[in-house]
DNA sequence: GTTCTTCTACCGACCGGACGGTATAATCAA
DNA sequence: TTGATTATACCGTCCGGTCGGTAGAAGAAC
């Protein structure tokens, strides 16, 4: 069917360019290297983005959807496996570890909010408000959460609730620059753990 | 003096490079772009540095300096102020906190290690080695004091003092991230502070 | 059931300008 | 004079983007 085609097109080409983006930024990747890459032509591409810009914008938009159905499926599941809140939030990270671990196994793993971010100069607005929403986000949902366990787990220490919600999005985003600078083993998995060793001790265990 | 023109002259153009690299990257900032903005022409440009690339590595080199040298006047300050190892690295995160104020009062402020990992693909193996090199300085100045405070306020919790070390890069690496993609006010300082709480209540106070 | 039209999907030659880089002359202090 | 430094003009390549066109499926009309 045409439509179908039409459609596995358009992901192959987000595929190719979020892979090569990954390695050497948005800028320094060419239109021309993404389509020698599936071999498709130039026509094809502007066929499915009208500018460059656009396929910047259509990636991370697709990025970011699936970063939040990430975070609220985690937490469901964590939700199910717990009634107290600082257990569903421990649990939480405990099932972020584990997509560390999947991420320490990954030669160069990448976030496309980081690299964005790095050369935020290059695109607009509407691009910058998805990533800053999707972090938002995580706010959100992990500082309710914590709030909710303050309450009934009161902290050793006085400690701002979102900025502490911020701290994984922090921890995750600075294990990626890590990761990339210096080989060594299970920096994602190694970091998350002291997260979730602050909370327990934080929060008392 | 023609020397110190020159020198002056060479220092310029790094200064407006690393400006214009931290707001759009390397590959987005072309050479005519950093000369326009000094007011000087290419032959000068290529007088200084024999292609961009060596910009780049001449660039980090002196950022690497600036970072080597920033570690250890601010450990031998923390060292002057207390015996205690633990007491040591404690100050130590409060000076980094008065660092990350600053970095709070910054519209946009960058790291070029980030930068340059983010397109990582684009420099030699020596730059890499000069972030690298970095970083794990850190590691190991910091783990050594870890090590120390270890011995005499044991942890309350078995802990790596390596990737506890790492975390404050990676706390601050990740706050760039966050302080660049949501306008909020003390990102820095805010997770610093949570690193050194960690730090408080694993080695107990 | 064959013609005409329309639509999606894709192709590849081409454009102007910007890119990194070079060649070489001019300037100037010592 | 010499060597460090700066200016100007230029080169070939690659860049993002345009454009005219093709193939083929799906209707619609008769």
């Amino acid at each position: 069917m045409a439509t179908k085609t039409g459609a596995s097109t358009r992901a192959r080409l987000l595929d190719a360019a979020e892979e090569m983006i990954n390695r050497q930024g948005f800028a320094a990747t060419s239109i021309d290297q993404i389509i020698d890459k599936v071999g498709m032509t130039k026509g094809t591409f502007f066929y499915h983005f009208k500018t460059k810009n656009e396929l910047a914008r259509a990636l991370i938009e697709r990025f970011a959807a699936a970063d939040q159905q990430f975070l609220r499926s985690s937490m469901e599941r964590a939700e199910k496996l717990s009634d107290d809140p600082l257990q569903q939030v421990l649990i939480f990270v405990g099932l972020l570890i584990e997509v560390g671990e999947q991420l320490d196994a990954n030669p160069q793993p990448g976030c496309l909010f980081a690299t964005y971010c790095y050369e935020r100069g290059l695109f607009d607005e509407e691009t910058h408000r998805v990533i800053a929403d999707a972090m938002m986000s995580w706010r959100r949902v992990l500082g309710g959460k914590l709030r909710a366990a303050a309450e009934q787990h009161p902290p050793k220490t006085e400690a701002d609730l979102d900025s502490l919600a911020d701290m994984l999005t922090v921890v995750f985003e600075g294990a990626f620059v890590m990761s990339r600078s210096i080989s060594g083993p299970g920096v994602f998995a190694a970091q998350l753990r002291h997260y979730r060793a602050y909370l327990q001790l934080l929060f008392g265990g």
